[in-house]
DNA sequence: CGCGACGTTGATTTGCCTCAACGATTGTGG
DNA sequence: CCACAATCGTTGAGGCAAATCAACGTCGCG
């Protein structure tokens, strides 16, 4: 767990053994069961989570009723609701396990103790911040060009194996049609 | 044109009068007239830009020559295409001046030498990358949940004086319906 | 003045949704 | 460990928001 956390500190600046145990004094590594829920919609998100083995969905639910999948996060990301977490206001949407879910969590006090006690992690999560940044700009790009078909096949085909984890009428919600309607389209495929 | 810039950098930490000289030193004044390219599509981006003054849009062109516009910025905003910037790829967007526009361009290398000899400005753009999520994932959210009126009826309300600054067919392909639509959005308001 | 860029209007088409009903799994308590 | 309920995926009929295509008015600018 330690180390898993090392390697992918040091992909983006470089940490002594000494920076990391120090790290890792400040977190606190908790399990969630499947379905149960890191931040429940409405609250005020209070901490970052670095995800070590699992599957976590962020979504909404609308007046509705209806469920609204936005994100998916998996192992060696870090998840959150940054709009709660940054302006600490209530949170419009959930975060929840899919599967059994193990993390390390962040809290806000010591996310702000770290960085200034070893400043290459507003480095960190500078650079996170600008990768999740692209990864929203490419989906905003995929949403603006595409059909819900190819947006469906563009899915599949570069993330294979992701489909299978996570049931379908998740994926059409993500992926913002209808469950019913993705049942169409994969029935011309086979 | 320094004062703004020092204005703005210290919402965000605080920067001596030494500090923002020594950035200063490294950022480039530079103007653009209207119609002017800050950055062309399938160039490699170089540089962030910061807006003293003026309007640019972000946008790309596809197969069938329909332009999509993605983004708008305006004064006091840093804009570019991470993607391009981070990576080092070819952006998929063009950056165009709407209005005869001014601003101070940080190169990638000035901004390496910059985090180093001035450490708070990491933290400024980790807040800006965070801000810049939060605004992608609230455009996301609002694409996700409504009709094309209430998104027209949405950036109306929110930023009122902002569409007498830019054509319809931007306004239009911005908020991904035709400009014939949006016409006839418009017809059953007045 | 005349040309090109921009906005509008109407007719037709279509991608996707809604609603309702029905199999197939999964899981859970008796 | 089985029975029954809940959850999940599928199928089909009908409807609507928004796209496409084509044509025309208008205004600012060279």
């Amino acid at each position: 767990m330690k180390t898993q956390l090392k390697d992918y500190l040091n992909r983006y600046a470089h940490f002594t053994d000494e920076d990391i145990a120090l790290i890792f004094e400040y977190l606190e590594p908790v399990t969630f069961s499947k379905k149960q829920f890191l931040l429940k919609q409405n609250e005020i998100c209070n901490a970052r989570f670095f995800i070590i083995k699992g599957l976590v969905r962020s979504f909404h639910v609308d007046e509705k009723g209806v469920e609204n999948v936005n994100l998916f996060a998996i192992e060696n990301w870090w998840v959150t609701n940054l709009d709660s977490f940054v302006n600490q206001t209530p949170s419009h949407n959930a975060l929840q396990a899919i599967e059994n879910t193990s993390v390390l969590v962040a809290s806000r006090e010591a996310l702000d103790i770290l960085y200034t006690k070893v400043p290459q992690l507003e480095r960190v999560f500078r650079i996170i911040a600008e990768k999740l940044s692209i990864a929203l700009q490419r989906k905003d790009e995929i949403f603006m060009k595409t059909s819900s078909k190819d947006r469906y096949y563009n899915l599949i085909h570069t993330i294979p194996n992701f489909v299978q984890r996570v049931p379908q009428y998740m994926i059409a919600s993500y992926l913002d049609i209808t469950p019913e309607y993705l049942s169409e389209i994969r029935r011309k495929v086979n």
